[in-house]
Parts: structure tokens; sequence; C-alpha cells
DNA sequence: TGCCGTGGAGAACGTTCGTTCTCTAGTGTA
DNA sequence: TACACTAGAGAACGAACGTTCTCCACGGCA
């Protein structure tokens, strides 16, 4: 196994244990027998369990808004913005669905960790970012900060009551947004 | 110092570490230190760590809701709901404000601890049913929904920017969607 | 005074964690 | 074959944690 291997297993194996149950309750032994990487391939690829934390969450990133993105522009324009809710809904019904790993880590680590917090925060910039060049199409003013909280409202309450259906009532608030005179 | 007082004493402390910090970030040890508290007394306050952590979500619970409904009872009943928004602007502008309490704590033990999990959830239902007393009023359709939507997003959002008028945000947003035709 | 029960300070224990070290097996090369 | 090098398995280390135990001082009561 090379060098780029290893980090890849190691990536999605710590993407899954972390996301799965928190950041501190999983040990690099368990990263290293879940992965089958060697412990010291491990601390090759990442120097200490924080880079390994950084990189899952960037790479998380990433993949995150990229799934989004690519599922939204697959739709007509006038419909995007109500497709942001439904994958949403798509992702709330997952099975291991556990909220935003974003703000899990950063309840977790963001008062300990200035890196942590920094992906964290750098995540959620580029989720506003996206939603932002929705809303911007619609003349509507200010529907970018309404649709970020909306979004960010549907995952956080989704995440607590496992309810999925959360993403269809924040799209119902969000078309009446839209819909105003 | 008796048995009642050392308890409080427990939970001053252990609110303000665990708030700050993380809960796993802060041992028993320096609770016993910050608060004074004997460690042989903190055991008969609290059989273990778990216990005490869901006891200090039990009274912030309590006191989180009180606080918030005392301060919207103290105006009109038309101005209520963005009251709601209002209270949270001065807590987002709190120093040391770090987000949702239970957010932070289901992120962190959630997967870990169904005691606390528990805990999450049953706060996180008495704020939904409170905010719904308060929509109730309005006969406007499905706004207790969409209340709480805006609350938790704004909330999180506020968390990771550190800015308070996302509560401003949230209010306009409701706003809109009370004085809909 | 002598005795008993409680309480505090902190040492001690067993475990777990992040990280490093050791040993050995295997591989490519002269 | 002899050698240099890498990689893996896992032991080992030092620190930190949650929890328990030991020791001693003190106060109420006979």
């Amino acid at each position: 196994m090379d060098h780029d291997e290893a980090t890849t297993r190691l990536l999605d194996t710590a993407e899954r244990l972390f996301y799965e149950r928190g950041i501190q309750t999983v040990g690099m032994d368990e990263v290293r027998t879940a992965s089958g990487v060697s412990l010291k391939r491990l601390y090759q690829c990442f120097p200490a369990k924080e880079a390994l934390v950084v990189a899952y969450l960037r790479r998380r990133d990433t993949r995150w808004l990229s799934s989004l993105a690519n599922f939204v522009a697959h739709h007509d324009p006038t419909d995007q913005i109500p497709a942001v809710f439904d994958w949403l809904h798509a992702w709330f019904s997952e099975p291991g669905f556990r909220g935003c790993a974003f703000i899990n880590s950063a309840g977790e680590l963001g008062a300990t960790s200035p890196e942590v917090l920094a992906a964290v925060r750098d995540h959620k910039a580029a989720v506003r970012e996206y939603l932002a060049t929705l809303a911007d199409q619609t003349n509507v003013p200010d529907l970018a900060d309404h649709l970020n909280l909306l979004v960010e409202g549907a995952i956080t309450t989704a995440a607590i009551t496992g309810d999925p259906t959360t993403a269809h009532q924040a799209r119902q608030a969000i078309e009446l947004l839209l819909n105003r005179p």
C-alpha cells in the first residue's frame, strides 16, 4: 500500500468514525485498525490527530458542497432554491445521519483547536456564498440570509429530532418568502 | 459546606466550564478545583461525570427557557414573536457566547450517551412547544415550524460567525412570514 | 476525656489515549 | 550471497482521565 492509497483509506475511515461517534471518542488506534493502515504510515500521512481531523473536514467540505451544487444544477433555474431542500431531505433520510459534521466538530473542539474552528468557519462561509449565488438570481431582497438561516435551522432540527420532513417545512417557508408580493 | 450548597456550586462551575470549553476537555479534577468542592463530596452529589453533565443540561434547559419566556412576556402580544429574536440578539452579544449548549453536547456525546441525548431532545422539544404557543396565537398556518427553524438557524449561524445581527436577519424573515396576505 | 462519624486534601489505581520505539520480515541491488 | 532499506505489527511510554482509597483533623455526644 503506497502513501496515497493509505491517505485516502485513512480519510475514508476517519470520516466514517468521526462522524458516527464524535472525534474524541475515536482513538488513533481504532482508526488504524479500521483502516488497515499501520500506525507508522498513519503518522507519516498525518503528523498528529488534529491534522487528520482538519483534513477530514476539508475533504468533507468540498464533497458536501459539490454534491449539493450538482443536484441543484440539474434543476430549472426557477426551481433551484426549493431543490436545495429536496437534497437536504434525502440527506436527512440517510441511515446514520447525525447532523452537520462541522457544527458537531466545532462544539467538540472549537474552543480547543483554532485549526478545526477555521475549517468549520470556512465551510459555513462557503455554504453561505453558494446559497447567495442562488438567491441573487431572484432579486428578492435579503433572500440569501433567510435561505441560509432556513438551511442551518433544518439541519440542526433534523439532527436532533431525526425527522427528515423538517426539510419540507423549510422548503415551504422559503417558497412563501420567494412568492411574496 | 453542606450538600445543597456543594450541588449548586458544582452546577455553576460545570455550566461555565462545560459551555466554555466542551465537556470532554474538562476533567473532574478541574471541576473540583474551580468549584472548591472536595472530590468526595463531588461524587456524593453526582455519582459519575455523566450525571453531572445531565444535571447541568437539565438546569440550563429550564433557566434558558424561563429567561426567554420572561423577556417575551413583557411585550405586547402582537410583538412577542419578534421579541424572541431581540432576546436572541442580546444572547448572541454576550461575551463567551458559543452557540447552543445542547447542540454542542449532542455533537460531542450524543452518539455515546443516551442520557445526554435524551436531555438534548427534551430541551429542543420544549423550545418547539413554547414557540408553538406563540405562533398559534397568530393563525398564520405553519408558523410554529418556520419560527422554530429560524430560531435554530440563527443560533447555529451566530455560533460560527460570531455575528449577533444574525438575529435581526431572522427577525426580518419571520416578520415577512407574519405579514403575508 | 474518650469515642465515633463526617469531611477535606490529595495520593493512588486502573484505564485509555496520542505518540514513539523496537523488532522482524521482506525486497531490490551489487 | 551480503547488504541496505522499507514497512508492518505491536510493545512501550508518558500523560491525562474518571474514580476510589487513605489519612488526618475536627466536632458532637456520653
